[in-house]
DNA sequence: GTCTATAAAAGGATAGAC
DNA sequence: GTCTATCCTTTTATAGAC
């Protein structure tokens, strides 16, 4: 076994030789697009180029397989943290720049495969689903939440729990346009209707934070 | 075949000795337990007590049977229209109850696992991920956007595009804890932490749609 | 480690008797 | 309409050669 499952979460370089990557790429693949059920072992080796016995050398099963891919995709797609505070900033297009980039990350392909997969096996694979939710949502939230606390302090916004107003900002962000996305009814948007999705969240959040 | 799929979506009463029923039944519980992968024609016939040729009988095929099930589940789910508008009432408390039983239903069991079987097979059936959106979340956007146009009108609230704040509204219900309990992180909560959900949603939304 | 070949089981769908 | 028995394909997983 050339690669543990750890190790495909941190961030080894690709090689292009090596089988085992290879295998994680197809399977990444297979997986996201087809979800559990309906991705075959045969299907994995013949996407990676390899033989199915290879598949089965670096990983014993298809559920341990499964869940190394899953777990390796939770925490790769999400964004560092581009939220800092400085004094006398424009709070208000931070927001929207920081709404922006979180939203066009959840629209895209990747991310919608990654939920649809992780919900559809939360009752097989509940592990998974908290990974998920920790690397992804919860992780997010924390972000926002140091954000706003600083909003606070400074008087800019009332924000006296901090980590229950992010949830409330990321429930407006996360409205019908991501809702529709889910159930596959739109390709991914482009920046202007996100645009316009984030101007009315912004602006909702706001004035339901305004000071005093 | 005793029953056609337009028939299961109608309100037909159970028959305890209709095969077809039966089959009906178990193989709503099936699907909505395992997902369409992991469900095998196998499975729905020993969960309805009658032969797998019985089953193909009335469906001729596995994908019919899915389709007509997810499809009569999308409208059974539907609650009738409880909102009605009436000159001088409290329409916080109104939004706040409507509010509740909203909450209360896409939390429950069946309208959860009903989601993550539609979400997860948006891609290989298209066409149930738009019934779904039409029966359920549409619907009940149409119900409400219908309320909060009177509201406007009335003055006592500022809503002059009610679609666009009927979606904002669920956006801000359907938060953080319906987002865990889609990933089975929780279970079903009480009415109490519903209430609490509610309660942040209503004012939030309200502050945003202050008239004047 | 990697491949070809093969077991062993499960699943979708059908035939034919009653 | 319903059941039992069966066909054929797919799928997970393993044996054994190189």
């Amino acid at each position: 076994m050339s690669k543990t499952a750890a190790a495909i979460a941190s961030g080894d370089k690709p090689d292009p030789t090596d089988k085992g990557q290879a295998i994680v790429d197809a399977a990444a693949r297979v997986f996201l697009e087809q979800g559990y059920g309906a991705s075959s072992m045969d299907a994995i080796a013949a996407e990676a180029g390899v033989s199915k016995q290879t598949v089965y050398s670096h990983f014993g099963a298809k559920e341990a397989l499964f869940e190394a891919i899953i777990q390796g995709k939770c925490r790769e797609l999400m964004p560092p943290d581009s939220l800092k505070w400085s004094a006398g900033q424009d709070h208000e297009k931070t927001l929207r720049l920081f709404a922006h980039g979180f939203l066009m990350t959840i629209l895209a392909a990747p991310s919608t495969a990654l939920f649809r997969v992780v919900v559809a096996e939360s009752v097989r694979f509940p592990e998974l689903a908290a990974v998920f939710y920790r690397a992804g949502p919860a992780t997010a939230c924390d972000y926002l939440a140091g954000y706003l606390d600083k909003l606070h302090q400074a008087g800019t916004l009332s924000a006296p729990e901090p980590k229950e107003s992010a949830r409330q900002f990321f429930a407006l962000l996360r409205g019908d346009l991501y809702f529709r996305r889910l159930l596959n009814l739109t390709s991914p948007p482009k920046s202007p209707e996100v645009e316009a999705v984030v101007g009315k969240a912004v602006s909702a959040f706001l004035a339901a934070h305004a000071p005093e």
